[in-house]
DNA sequence: ATGACTCGCAACGCGAGA
C-alpha cells in the first residue's frame, strides 16, 4: 500500500518535531506540507532526513511555503503553478515520487470577500483547474493534496450561518472546487465516507475541544489514482498535541 | 475559572490565518 498524506503545519520550524513524531506513527510514504512560513535555507532538512524522508520544498519569508516529503526519490520538480509569471507566492510544488505525480497545494485564503485577495483566490483556482487538466493527459496516477481553503459543502462546516460571508464557503469558491472534480478528479475522503461534520481544521482556542471545525484539506485523485484507492482517513491525533498546528492530517491509501 | 489563539517580524503591536 502507498500512503500519501497532506498537512498544513503552520510553521515547519515550530512543527518539525510533530512531523517526525507523526510520521513515525502513521508511516506515510509521502507527506505534502503547507504553510512552512520560512525561506528554504531555514527548512529543517536534517531532521526530516533523519526520519527517513527526502524533501523538496519552496519557501518565502514569513508566509506560505510548501513541501513534498517522500521515502522514495523525488524527481521532475515543478515549483510554481503555471499561468501567472508575476505570482511570487510559494503555494505550489509538484513532483514525481513512488510512481505518482503529486502536488502540495496551499490555496489562497481569499478573505475578505470582495477584495483583491478574493479575486486572487478565484484566479488561482482557475489556474489550478487549467493545470490539473493538463496533468490528466499523462493518464497516470496524480494526487493533488493540500489546504484548499474550501469547505465543499455546508456539511463540512460546523456553523454554516456563522461562516456565510467567509471566502472558504462562497458559491464561487465551491463552484471552482467542483470544477476540479468535473475534470475527473476524485476527492478521496468524501468518496469513501458518508459521515458529515468531520473536519480537518479547528481554530485555536476552544474550537478543537468543541469540535467546531472545517473540512478544507483535501486529496484529489486522477482516475488512475482513484482506481487504486483503498481508503482515506482524517487523523486527528496530532491536533490534540501540545503546540499543535491548527490543521490535522488527511491520508489516502493506494493499492499497488 | 470569570476566559483563554498562534505564527513571524530588526516586532515590543500588527498583519495574516480561516
Amino acid at each position: 500500500m502507498l500512503r500519501i498524506a497532506t498537512w498544513n503545519v503552520n510553521s515547519i520550524k515550530q512543527r518539525a518535531g510533530h512531523v517526525v513524531e507523526w510520521a513515525k506513527r502513521a508511516e506515510p510514504d509521502v507527506i505534502l506540507l503547507q504553510e512552512l512560513k520560512t525561506t528554504a535555507d531555514a527548512f529543517p532538512l536534517m531532521e526530516i532526513q533523519a526520519a527517513g524522508y527526502t524533501a523538496e520544498f519552496v519557501g518565502q519569508k514569513s508566509y506560505n511555503g510548501v513541501a513534498i516529503l517522500s521515502r522514495d526519490t523525488i524527481s521532475d520538480v515543478r515549483t510554481a503553478l503555471p499561468g501567472d509569471d508575476s505570482d511570487e507566492q510559494a503555494r505550489y510544488i509538484e513532483a514525481t515520487t513512488c510512481g505518482v505525480r503529486v502536488a502540495s497545494i496551499y490555496l489562497p485564503n481569499g478573505n475578505p470577500v470582495g477584495t483583491e485577495k478574493f479575486r486572487y483566490k478565484l484566479d488561482w483556482m482557475r489556474r489550478l483547474r487549467a493545470h490539473a487538466e493538463d496533468l490528466l493527459r499523462r493518464e497516470q496516477p496524480v494526487v493533488l493534496g493540500g489546504d484548499y481553503n474550501c469547505a465543499p459543502a455546508d456539511e463540512d462546516v460546523y456553523d454554516p450561518d456563522a461562516m456565510a460571508d467567509d471566502a472558504l464557503v462562497q458559491p464561487e469558491t465551491r463552484k471552482a472546487f467542483r470544477a476540479l472534480l468535473h475534470l475527473g478528479y476524485t476527492e478521496a475522503w468524501g468518496a469513501t465516507h458518508s459521515e458529515r461534520h468531520v473536519y480537518s481544521y479547528w481554530d485555536y482556542g476552544a474550537a478543537f475541544r468543541n469540535d467546531d471545525g472545517l473540512r478544507i484539506d483535501h486529496l484529489l485523485l486522477s482516475p488512475q489514482a482513484a482506481d487504486r484507492l483503498e481508503k482515506a482517513e482524517i487523523d486527528t491525533t496530532p491536533r490534540a498535541w501540545e503546540k499543535a498546528a491548527d490543521h490535522t492530517t488527511v491520508v489516502c491509501e493506494l493499492r499497488p
